[in-house]
DNA sequence: CTGAAAGCGCTTACAG
DNA sequence: CTGAAAGCGCTTACAG
């Protein structure tokens, strides 16, 4: 019960009378240790050294009303964004800044209303959040905020599906094969990516005059793949599915698989962000390589540049997004075998 | 180029001279509303909504010397703890504590560095370590380390092996199915699970009397297993592996299948950590649901803990680690075809 | 129940 | 090149 009671640590004052100088000169070596006389550092340098002085950060916050910290908010889920995150987080460990990561279970107003909170307690400096959020209106102006997901909205006129025109690609690809039927297993909707993704879709199919047996919304999850997919009717006509990711891509797999369509012969399966298991299944996924370090240091980058009222930078080039095509996709069977298996 | 300049954020004073008080009084309308007349709570509470008043934390924690922060430190490198980290997330925030991650690149000397920095910046209260650091001697005591990889170590005894114990039983399992011929794929050496499961494996073999054609060092990746299992010679024997996680077992099935030994046929693989992939991949991954979740929130439990000077808490009942039998085990080919298929 | 005062550990004009 | 003073926005004894 009782406290524990570390030894405090040396204050700016204890260098400063060890060394018999002021403690504005020791703070003035800690900024510039070239504005010291070398007779005055040597002193201020062998006291700090011997009481293993560490400026108190949480004090020089206070007074400079800078924290060098970011905030990057999660929605809870199973989709969680670990390369994108372990690039933001070194990008921004570079630039001086800690990160803080906040994960918020709860809908799109939860999420809103954590992240105003957050802005406004003074704590960080900006804040990226990787699912999206409904600020509209009340959007806390007092640090920024970014979205990783829709990063390219702003930027170049691209439109707010940009991130998604992969999609699109791989329809054609897919329908240069020979393809006529779909189905697409959506990301979680609480992700601009997912959304954009689904618009694109069902747009492609309508644009090509070819046929979808639905849209279906998932959780990013390979569950999800799994049951969309086995809910399926026996006569769908489905012979290629576009599936919110690599996990899902996994699950539709799997349960085409459960039914006896065999991967890619009866059906083709596309997934998305390249992670290293769709490499080295089998089959292995054709997919969407996605450079998710590149948007998370993008991601800080930016968030960065608003932070210190600079212009925004130039985004990746966007030819991070490629497909990649292995195992899971072939032509569809020919007419005449998915006759006889519809039978 | 110019600063950004939100408006300030409303103060202690402010808020005070609104209501027609002293900022003490204010300070305690904060702490407890109800120490405060009635009368005077109105006029704090409305004079508090009405700017929109957030106490600044900075400042708040500069006076109690208590910071509500956490800090998560990992190895960069190709394993990201995502499910730990989440559910230490969410524990964290529970209690209200905030959570900043450091992810750091370098050896155990260079992280035992930067976690002794952040030990003393007084900027967090106590700090998780991922992977294994080496922070003998100079261990900084100003606030509690908690490492999260060997959290069984000084707790019941149960030896520095215990959160490996699985591989025993692993072994058992694939000899009781009459493999005699082993391999191990360890994971990265900086994580002291990957160290502890593989001493278990050598002393395992050694005990019952088995074969192994090696125990080699990876670096958790599917990659790794990949290589490992083609650089074996063909004269080697193994019918089984025991991989240091199922993405490693993943490359290893990937590799085997690149030789011509199919997985279970030829080969049986067991992985580790019971990921969503294994689960869908085919053949699905025998594996040990390792619950990631509740080793994240135990962490983040000891380690408040030992922050509040309480005794530390009971572990999660060890169950949670538990043998999942699935298809890419079972029986070694007989002596027959085995013979047949290395002449 | 409320207020005046002190102080947390720094940095930053302002003098010298 | 260096020091004395002020102040960042809070909380916490101490009086009343």
């Amino acid at each position: 019960m009782a406290e524990a009671e570390p030894k405090r640590p040396a204050t700016i004052h204890q260098v400063a009378s060890l060394a018999g100088v002021s403690h504005t000169t020791v703070s003035r070596y800690l900024q510039d240790k070239d504005s010291l006389k070398p007779k005055t550092r040597v002193k201020v340098e062998f006291a700090v050294k011997t009481l293993g002085y560490r400026p108190n950060l949480v004090a020089r916050s206070m007074r400079t009303r800078r924290t060098n910290r970011l905030a990057i908010v999660l929605a809870a889920g199973p989709y969680f964004p670990g390369r994108l995150l372990a690039a933001a987080f070194e990008t921004a460990h570079r630039a001086g800044y800690q990160v803080e990561v906040v994960s918020i279970e709860g809908g799109a107003r939860v999420r809103a209303e954590r992240i105003d909170e957050l802005a406004e307690s003074g704590q960080v400096e900006g804040i990226l959040a990787i699912s999206s959020i409904d600020l509209k209106g009340k959007r806390s102006r007092r640090v920024p905020i970014v979205e990783s997901d829709i990063y390219d909205d702003h930027l170049r006129g691209l439109g707010e599906l940009a991130d998604a025109s992969q999609v699109r690609e791989i329809i054609e690809y897919l329908s240069s094969l020979g393809h006529r039927t779909f189905f697409h297993v959506a990301g979680a909707q609480t992700h601009a990516s997912a959304r954009n993704r689904k618009s694109v879709y069902l747009e492609t199919i309508e644009d090509l005059g070819l046929r979808s047996a639905g849209a279906v919304d998932g959780d990013w999850s390979a569950q999800s793949g799994f049951d969309a997919i086995t809910s399926l009717p026996d006569d769908c006509g489905v012979t290629a599915v576009v599936a919110g990711n690599d996990g899902v891509a996994l699950g539709v797999i799997r349960g085409a698989c459960s039914r006896g369509w065999e991967v890619p012969r009866d059906l083709s399966v596309f997934g998305w962000d390249d992670e290293e298991h769709g490499r080295f299944s089998t089959p292995s996924l054709s997919t969407v390589a996605v450079d998710r370090e590149a948007r998370g240091r993008y991601a800080i980058t930016r968030l960065l540049a608003e932070i210190h009222g600079q212009p925004v930078p130039e985004p990746p080039n966007r030819t991070i997004n490629r497909l990649i095509f292995r195992e899971s996709t072939a032509p569809p069977p020919s007419a005449a075998s998915r006759r006889r298996s519809t039978d």
